[in-house]
DNA sequence: CAACTGTTATATTTGATATATAACAGTTGT
DNA sequence: ACAACTGTTATATATCAAATATAACAGTTG
């Protein structure tokens, strides 16, 4: 798992790392179960802080990504995914309406704009489906 | 043209202001070549700093959407909106990837996923079509 | 006991966001 | 000519998020 990292952007950097994480996990490359570099390790092997990696982590085990243990370190939950709640189906709303919003001013017709989420998915969905649903109540 | 802000939200509020426009032309609300409040009344409606309706306004110059004439004030662009460029394709693909990213980790199917931006683009978009793209060279 | 985990606390630097005044320059209408 | 409106620019300030830097604590593990 390689992690890329752009410090120009302006996305911030523990916001790069989730993304990059979770598509790891969405593309299958980190599979249910897999640990993940410790903080420490995964800070000096890019290059920057311990609490920026501790940031992204933290982030990624509230939201139910990913498990941490106090001593055997991080791992992908093994327990499978967060389901689809009311609250990120919102998130996901508020996130995609200024980019659709953007497309149709452009002239971008609503079976171009299909064929762009259907070929992004596809680009970084795996081929074998994910494990489904977590059973829900992580103790943190 | 209501302006809804959310002062405790997380998005800066200038770019609120510039997504409220964006979908505003996009839902047929805004016409090419209706005029925009001025810079100081739209500032003092919305209870907001005069310099932050600016760069709202500045964004959406150079981005095409809109057109300033130093006496005339603002206009929605006459001339049509800006065309879908490489360089806006890229960043529509930059903001889709995590969102999808995320959905496919959380068990969405492709149907579901292309069933909601289906929906929202519906719901965005007016009945009748917008004006076409907009013959390049815009003289700030 | 040394070496590794995650976690927490504290402090500092930097940059973006937003506000506040002020001034400049170019119409427009009276 | 003059007042009233445009956008624009400059400057200063306050606030907050992002990132870094140390340091320490607590719990395994070998």
């Amino acid at each position: 798992m390689i992690i890329q990292l752009d410090l120009q952007s302006e996305v911030p950097i523990y916001t790069q790392l989730v993304h990059q994480i979770i598509e790891g996990i969405a593309g299958g490359k980190l599979q249910p179960g897999e640990p993940l570099p410790s903080v420490r390790s995964l800070a000096s092997d890019i290059g920057i802080n311990l609490h920026t990696v501790n940031k992204a982590y933290t982030l990624l085990k509230h939201e139910g990504y990913i498990q941490v243990h106090r001593q055997k370190g991080v791992v992908v939950n093994p327990d499978g995914m967060p389901p689809v709640t009311q609250e990120f189906a919102d998130r996901q709303h508020s996130e995609l309406r200024p980019v659709i919003a953007e497309a149709i001013c452009r002239g971008m017709s609503k079976d171009e704009l299909l064929d762009i989420v259907d070929r992004l998915y596809t680009d970084i969905a795996p081929i074998t489906p994910i494990a489904p649903i977590a059973p829900q109540g992580g103790e943190n």
